[in-house]
DNA sequence: ATCCAGGACGCTG
DNA sequence: CAGCGTCATGGA
């Protein structure tokens, strides 16, 4: 059964794939794909809006899907500055996903010092290696492991699927996940004490730390700074720091609450240079 | 061959 | 606290 989840501006291509906040949906005809707990989720674009079909409630959907933010409200609040203006006006139908914490913590663990194809790559493997299987007509897709799956599955397993040194960052975050670390709690605690916490995770840093408090716990003033961000921080906004973590401190300091949510337009528009640096 | 990719980590000044 | 080499892997 299809089902219109909403009418609100959302470029699936865009905030699903293009945008590197999320490494595991694949795109099938005009359709986009991907497992959960419950079984596929497809998602389409249609004349009359958001389309999705199979095992998920509309309510939780949306709320992964970011649809219930006005973004035409955030752009406001960030229009004196001409950087950020200029990237959400190119990018409309951008959102800020709202993904589970551990899906967002293993695939940000694997993102460090590698590229976004890749990225994709190796999460899609330990999807197919270590995931619940289903199908959608005659498709296979594989759900996202489960902190136990991922503990026990011993580091051979994760050096053959080419995760290289990453693999006993996940099996050791994995153990402390089942062990107890309070991942679902991170979305109630102040920025500072999650952020806290989550770096005491093996392969969890800074920078790590905020893409998982930003796409996986609804902090939006978490804002990363990776090699991109870096540079139009100081190209665009005339951040002039030494390290990104405190090109971090200022970044939220200069923008406030929904930080990250612009951070993720800005990241885009000079990743793909659709803005000059 | 060298560099780079949504960096983290351990060691040295 | 800041700076630097190292860590797999594969594409440019």
């Amino acid at each position: 059964m299809i089902t219109l989840i909403g009418t609100e501006p959302l470029d699936l291509r865009l905030t699903l794939v293009d945008s590197a906040q999320c490494f595991r949906w694949t795109q099938i005809g005009d359709c986009f794909a991907a497992a959960f707990e419950g079984g596929p989720v497809l998602l389409r674009q249609s004349g009359r809006g958001i389309e999705a079909e199979g095992a998920f409630e509309v309510d939780a959907l949306r709320r992964y899907l970011d649809l219930d933010r006005d973004y035409g409200a955030v752009a406001l609040e960030y229009a004196h500055i001409p950087a950020a203006r200029r990237a959400v006006e190119l990018f409309p139908g951008l959102r800020v996903m709202n993904q589970p914490p551990w899906e967002a913590l293993v695939c940000f663990i694997l993102s460090a010092n590698n590229n976004v194809s890749r990225i994709r790559g190796l999460t899609d493997a330990l999807c197919r290696r270590l995931g619940r299987r289903w199908e959608w007509e005659g498709a296979a897709l594989y759900g996202f492991p489960s902190p136990e799956a991922l503990a026990a599955c011993g580091e051979p397993v994760l050096r053959a699927l080419k995760v290289g040194y990453r693999a006993p960052f996940l099996i050791e975050t994995a153990r402390r996940v089942v062990e107890g670390f309070p991942l679902d709690a991170l979305r109630d605690m102040p920025y500072d004490e999650a952020h806290r916490l989550l770096v005491t995770l093996p392969g969890v840093g800074d920078k790590v730390a905020d893409c998982v408090l930003l796409f996986g716990c609804g902090h939006t003033s978490a804002f990363p700074v990776d090699v991109w961000v870096a540079r139009l921080l100081r190209e665009w906004l005339g951040v002039a720091c030494t390290t990104r973590a405190a090109m971090a401190r200022q970044a939220r300091a200069l923008l406030g609450e929904n930080a990250g949510l612009m951070q993720q337009f800005l990241f885009h528009a000079a990743r793909t240079g659709a803005i000059e640096l």
